[in-house]
DNA sequence: AACGATTTGTTCGTATGTATC
DNA sequence: TGATACATACGAACAAATCGT
């Protein structure tokens, strides 16, 4: 007794599918199908195809069969400064530049502003006391009309009543809340720390994302940004679907990549 | 009908894991006492608590019971260069004073040499011609006696003909094979980009770092290392498993950390 | 718009295997 | 060795989603 049935089966699903006997997109058999090919029950090909989606081989669909996954080309977001700019990567409008230079169509979801009560990780990055207050600025990005990415950014209250009037206000801050923050109250961003990691996807993130419910993990990085006395201004978390997204850092001197995601291949 | 029943019952065992009714580390009831519970069947309550196991948050053990899964503290590993040495971060000598500076025990695996046709990504990441040869490094580490993380860099083998003969030797090049091949071939690391994407771990990778078929995602950061002369003189591969390992750049100036990752609890 | 056929999803019952204590 | 607990496997029935007629 090496190996369960179930698994034979999905090896042999795997190797067809790696062979390329079973192209990406195309459908597999129906169970019924792979029942009768692999003299199993019903209930066991089921455990070998879910093997498959959980491996992020394959996808099923109610009423339709299940599926190799489509490969998608992700997308490379460039996180660390460009060095031309000074700008952070991979927000608001870097992000929006970045999609448009690999050819996509990014549009912004609307934005929601909400106030909150400064907790745990949020607090003690910004290092707040308990009980101060936080805006969160979250919004959503879509790259060719697929949710792509979500973000959240989070200010100290006290920013606003300092006079950065517009961070509480739902509307987007055309020259950047980077930017904002520097020109309205004199804290310059100069440096960032990004944390990232990675795990499956959430519940909402499933549902906003569209994502199988397994098979598909998210990245999410936390970036604290701090001005030229080191004092953190601005704690921003991003969650990108990891079948969809690649994050980059340029470190040192590194030349320009000669072409978008395609080249690579 | 609003939920099937099994998504239920994994909602309700969700609710008391986070509500901290049932600790960390601590035993779930077994099946048959879910199946009394909830007045569902012994197939049930399973489906129920594989959707938990498969969200990470429980993990099961045969002829134990399930258990919701303990909380590691992660390995914060500075990626980006650090400024005094210059050093790239995250490989070899840089990952082992990390770690020993985070109060962990690191210790490096056996180092697996092997030359290869560059075929594919590390073809064309090293500018290498079709049919041009590789040598690969591979090497495992742990912390603390868990498998951390799993390392392969390649190099042209242009490079072992040209006289940087240690680079096919199983051995480990104590001073770090960047300065090696820099003091050999006067090819000196100015810059990397590194890429990172995050996705299910393989079959392999299961094994080795003895994770859970479902519920952790593995991180994969790929290097690309350069020389003043922008030509490539590395490649890089590294998985770290997501539920031990964050990763993190600093970008521009950035103030120390105040303490380990205890402290950002 | 309605219906039937197809395909995956959910639920149950049962039996046996394997790992652990 | 026996008891306990999860893993594998099969069979069956009905539900729900999808698609074409």
């Amino acid at each position: 007794m090496p190996e369960p049935m179930y698994r034979q089966i999905a090896d042999e699903l795997r190797r067809r599918i790696e062979a390329g006997e079973i192209e990406p997109g195309s459908k597999l058999p129906t169970e019924f199908e792979l029942r009768d090919q692999f003299s199993a029950s019903r209930n066991t090909v089921r455990d070998a195809v879910r093997a498959l989606t959980s491996q992020g081989l394959v996808i099923t669909r109610p009423g339709q069969g299940s599926f190799v996954v489509d490969t998608i080309i992700p997308f490379e977001i460039t996180l660390s400064r460009d060095s031309d700019t000074g700008l952070g990567g991979g927000e608001g409008i870097a992000y929006m530049e970045a999609a448009k230079a690999q050819a996509r169509k990014p549009e912004e979801g609307a934005l929601r502003v909400e106030i909150h009560a400064a907790t745990g990780r949020i607090g003690s990055e910004l290092q707040l006391k308990e009980g101060d207050q936080v805006v969160s600025r979250n919004q959503t990005l879509r790259i060719d009309g697929k949710p792509w990415s979500m973000q959240t950014s989070f200010y100290p209250m006290e920013f606003v009543t300092k006079g950065a009037i517009r961070l509480v206000q739902a509307a987007i801050i055309e020259s950047g809340s980077v930017r904002y923050v520097a020109e309205t109250l004199g804290f310059e961003q100069v440096g960032y720390r990004d944390k990232i990691t990675a795990r499956p996807p959430n519940q909402g993130e499933v549902a906003f994302f569209k994502l199988p419910e397994v098979g598909v993990s998210v990245l999410e990085t936390s970036r604290t940004a701090y001005d030229r006395l080191a004092r953190p201004i601005r704690y921003t978390v991003t969650v990108w679907p990891a079948d969809r997204n690649h994050l980059v850092y340029n470190v040192g001197d590194v030349p320009p990549e000669i072409q978008g995601p395609t080249a690579a291949g």
